[in-house]
DNA sequence: CCAATTTACCAAAGCGCTTTGAAAATTGCA
DNA sequence: TGCAATTTTCAAAGCGCTTTGGTAAATTGG
């Protein structure tokens, strides 16, 4: 069923149909309801391409998911982000076009997905330090948002992120409290933003209190399970080991877990362990007492606050850009305690 | 750039240029050769909507990713599902247009992608039991294939499905050869057709060796972290708990791990644990001796598959029926033994 | 060398919609 | 009742592409 059909079948003009759908003034109430309800019993329902095309909006959002060939990767946050960001677009009549494209062909993607017309608008997600995507994206002149930012980029551009400088501080300043020296950061891989921001956060806090960092204690990598796990393992395994560990993502600090309790220690106890909650929903933290003590910051919540940003942005090209600073909670949970030599020193004071 | 300002740039009618970047004879091999260059010097590429409009084909797959705005979830193999199917549609220049949609208008949002014209395909993920998406399909007329297949309906169509039962049956009969009797099922929510295949398959390895079934022992939930935890932690802390687990997915798995070792046990020794492994990026679960004993059958691949049949179904439509079975293949890790009792009656044995 | 092909190109129609500009129908008011 | 103002409807153009049905130019064959 398309247009023609249907206002042949009412006896009217397309024009009156298509302006009875989609709610202009200028047609009769008693008029539109006919329309509404013949459209509705022949299940018509506008060919979109067509309606693109006539209108020069392709209602439509482009999400680039670069997924390396080699370790094929793919970031656990993305669902729970693509389905925040996607309630948005339906609520507001956008199709989200996915784009699944290899690392290194991501910006011909983007030029494409561009001068194809094919989306009124881009997120841009994992941003790098100083991601060359952004002076792309501003060159080609169409409405993005970034999810996260990206240091030694001083243009002026939109996007929303979790204040992770702020918050790995402020874990790590807890740790601090409990009277741990020795923290080891299990940060994601080294050219991403994010890792860039919690790792000066982290260092931050050291530096603060006089703490003397230790460079064998941070590292950066893809935040598997297996890089938590066996990153804990050679720690807790060697002379002097940490007795705290803050982990970028849960995934990584489920491994530590494993490594613990392989070690025959007890976490919250021996070895305490923060992390970044990122709310996936299968791996919940909540309730009263999660098993992790984190800083916790929704990712569907972020689809939500980016894909409405850049929404609006499209609605109003002429708006000076959003940049939205998410906090991220603390909350406390069962993997941290006391320092065992704090814990010690306490209860000889007694 | 859009093409006529293209074919005015260059002294040709648009019909010239069109052919000429489309590959067909009737154009002079230099001429094909001058459009080409200045196509790439301009970044011309043809404007999707209009393309698709003249063409009559959308070039588009549809996904629905139904979340529930209830309790959040959003299935974690769907990142790397979609990151298979995705390089497929790339390679073919297709484009993957996700909807996301509230649980119970799934239905609703399957018929307007069609009506819409939006798609020239569809993928069914996480069938149900009887799952009414595949009549409503088949009425549409759209072509389709559903990842995974629907028992009760005897209709002819497209699948691609692991053998869960064959899977469950094997790690279940793995389990019962090392001795053990009580062995707890973590299925998936009862009404996934994958859940009913998989506690099918474990039943009959049971019956086949002649032990009790002990409903008790059977759980139906979704798959989270938590669920596996709380189930395990319940049964081991009951009477005549279980000595082995099978888990439907890695998650849950990884919750009856922290179960176990919180309550003093070790895997693999005291409780063994076998798994469904999806193969998730973040989740390696591979190397000589992954961390669970395992039937692997990677999601990824199956998004693969699936794609590529999709894609032959809508370049020939009168094609029959693609059903295709993958086989997972059993890999012995380190979370399972010997039962308890088998392993004390060996050494009285001696 | 000229008719018959073949080659290389083009004008225009059409995909299904929105939107402009104009016409027809209705209403208001004297 | 008559005419201007207003409301309602319509025909046709246009969005950017593909494709049909040509025509002129180049090539071939006898």
């Amino acid at each position: 069923m398309n247009l023609k059909e249907l206002s042949d079948l009412l006896g009217l003009s397309q024009t009156t149909v298509s302006r009875a759908l989609n709610g202009y003034p200028e047609v009769r109430e008693s008029t539109r309801q006919k329309v509404m309800e013949a459209a509705r019993a022949h299940n018509y329902a506008p060919n979109t391409r067509a309606k693109t095309l006539a209108t020069g909006k392709a209602m439509t959002i482009g999400h680039v998911l670069p997924v390396s060939k080699k370790h094929e990767m793919v970031n656990p946050i993305f669902a729970d982000f693509i389905a925040g960001a996607g309630e948005i677009y339906s609520d507001n009549g956008f199709d989200l076009l996915l784009s699944v494209v290899d690392d290194d062909s991501e910006e011909a993607s983007y030029r494409k997905l561009v001068s194809r017309g094919a989306v009124d608008g881009i997120i841009v997600h994992g941003p790098k330090v100083n991601d060359s995507r952004i002076a792309l994206l501003r060159e080609l002149g169409v409405p993005f948002v970034v999810h996260g930012r990206s240091t030694e980029i001083d243009a002026d551009y939109s996007w929303v992120d979790v204040n992770n400088t702020r918050a790995f501080q402020r874990v790590t300043e807890f740790l601090l409290d409990l009277g741990h020296r020795r923290i080891a950061l299990l940060n994601g891989l080294a050219d991403m933003d994010f890792a860039t921001r919690r790792g000066a956060g982290y260092l931050a806090a050291l530096e603060a209190r006089g703490v003397q960092v230790d460079p064998a204690l941070m590292f950066h990598e893809e935040m598997t399970e297996n890089f938590g796990f066996e990153t804990a393992r050679k720690l807790l395994a060697a002379d002097n080991p940490p007795t705290a560990f803050v982990a970028s993502s849960i995934i990584p600090a489920i491994g530590v877990r494993r490594a613990i309790s392989d070690a025959g220690l007890e976490m919250g106890k021996d070895v305490s362990v923060v992390i970044h909650d990122d709310a996936l929903s299968y791996f919940s933290n909540d309730g009263d007492e999660p098993a992790f003590t984190a800083v916790r910051s929704s990712v569907r919540q972020a689809g939500r606050h980016v894909a409405q940003a850049l929404i609006n942005k499209i609605a109003t090209p002429g708006a000076p850009v959003h940049q939205e600073m998410l906090e991220a909670v603390l909350t406390v949970g069962r993997s941290t305690g006391q320092a065992p030599a704090l814990r010690q020193a306490m209860e000889q004071e007694k």
